[in-house]
DNA sequence: ATCTGCCTGTGATATGGGTCACAGCACGGA
DNA sequence: TCCGTGCTGTGACCCATATCACAGGCAGAT
């Protein structure tokens, strides 16, 4: 097969390697031979806009392969990002089970491996196998678990500091760097999207980057940051 | 049988009139049978707690009658009320399907009459009933949809007048008040409350309501505000 | 009728952070 | 090598809103 944008991509969930430890794929094996028969393989370059806040929902979107930004807008033109999904998770779930629009927009920001399901035939197939309809159902919990969380960071911290070193140490607690005493965190993102991240603009992380590292909380390793006083970070965290 | 807190107690599901309208409620016979025989219909009065944020969940509670606050809260005593739970909604639900700590606190603000049914009775029983898991997909996505307007509420307005403007017309257009020129909104809750729910101080929400009712855009009778110039507040609300 | 507690209303003050404006820097393309 | 584009860094300014402090009002308890 082809390779487009780079990608080796995975033909069949059953030979999938990483379908193990993915809450939603790992079905049992009738389910899974069902959702061959509907799903879509395809690929899209960094970039591509899988779906839009508002638009009616087509289907589902199994992230197989790398990330995407998942962010609200207002009417404005200011943007929010809610999360960067990894592999293994399931986009436009929600919408695609209540019938509603897309709460959000999906965007890629890697080359990735996506399968997509048509709304109906993903209905039908969650009827038909109540084994995939329950993990739908972590699925969702899960989801909605996070946006508690945002709700939390958005809604009861008093500062823009205290955001963004929640933010920080969440990234470091992603790779298992938590336990280190100076966990590194790969930053990705422009201060521009981690502003969006923590609601805040652009020249306040800036700003509070320049702080943090003249207190010598971190320190920057090119695009690597190294959290040298967690504890001060964590104080800054819960304040 | 007795009537606790001054709540006329809906004995069976059965029998109870209200149930199709409420998405969890209206199951097939089937599964409403096996439901009955798993569930403790119980009572509260008002200001009781179902369940508190970060406590290991026990089970769900199906909201009969009465109104629950659903809030999550800082370590250093600051609330976020997320919304105000009406009869229909099934309470922990994510947390019990996870398994993970409930992510809010649910507090009763009336006397209410609550289904509750225990963690690993409902797991069994949404395994052995597809339809039930597939309603409980729905009421999740629900939940997580309302979490999504949150977010944007809390993480896209400028100002406190613009999440208060939107609170209001959220209110209104759940009463069906929303088609009237005139919608009247009945403020259930003090100043203190309303605060917590758009995250500002006590202080700015009086000082809103007095600008509001300067400008002639809302207007106090008693408990209930009426809202003079819908358009003004739409206004506010996209800014 | 009085007390006590909770709610609403309002002034004074301080400040976090949004916004504008511009400068320096890195990196990729031609 | 030079240029353009997008990112980062920083100063100046100002406004919305948190916070403190207190006064009046209403309602239920004694």
């Amino acid at each position: 097969m082809l390779s487009p944008y780079g990608l080796d991509i995975i033909e069949s969930c059953f030979t999938c390697k990483l379908r193990a430890d993915r809450i939603f794929c790992d079905l049992p094996t009738s389910a899974l031979q069902a959702f061959e028969g509907i799903k879509y393989a395809s690929a899209y370059p960094k970039g591509a806009v899988l779906f839009v806040e508002g638009q009616a929902p087509r289907g589902i979107f199994v992230l197989c392969k790398g990330r995407v930004k998942l962010s609200i807008c207002s009417t404005d033109g200011k943007t929010l990002i809610l999360k960067i999904a990894e592999p293994g998770e399931v986009l436009g779930l929600s919408a695609t089970v209540s019938g509603k629009a897309y709460e959000l927009t999906a965007e890629t920001i890697d080359p990735c491996q996506v399968n997509f399901v048509k709304r109906e035939d993903f209905l039908r197939f969650l009827h038909e196998h109540s084994d995939a309809c329950f993990r739908v159902a972590e699925q969702l919990s899960d989801k909605y678990n996070t946006a508690c969380h945002e709700i939390r960071a958005l809604g009861l911290s008093h500062s823009a500091a205290e955001k963004l070193a929640k933010l920080l140490l969440e990234w470091s607690s992603r790779n298992g760097e938590a336990a280190k005493t100076e966990p590194r965190v790969k930053l990705a993102l422009t201060h521009e999207e981690i502003a969006q991240m923590i609601g805040t603009s652009r020249e306040t992380v800036t700003r509070l980057f320049a702080e943090l590292k003249k207190r010598q909380i971190v320190n920057a390793k090119g695009s690597t940051l190294v959290i040298r006083n967690k504890a001060a970070l964590k104080a800054l965290a819960s304040n």
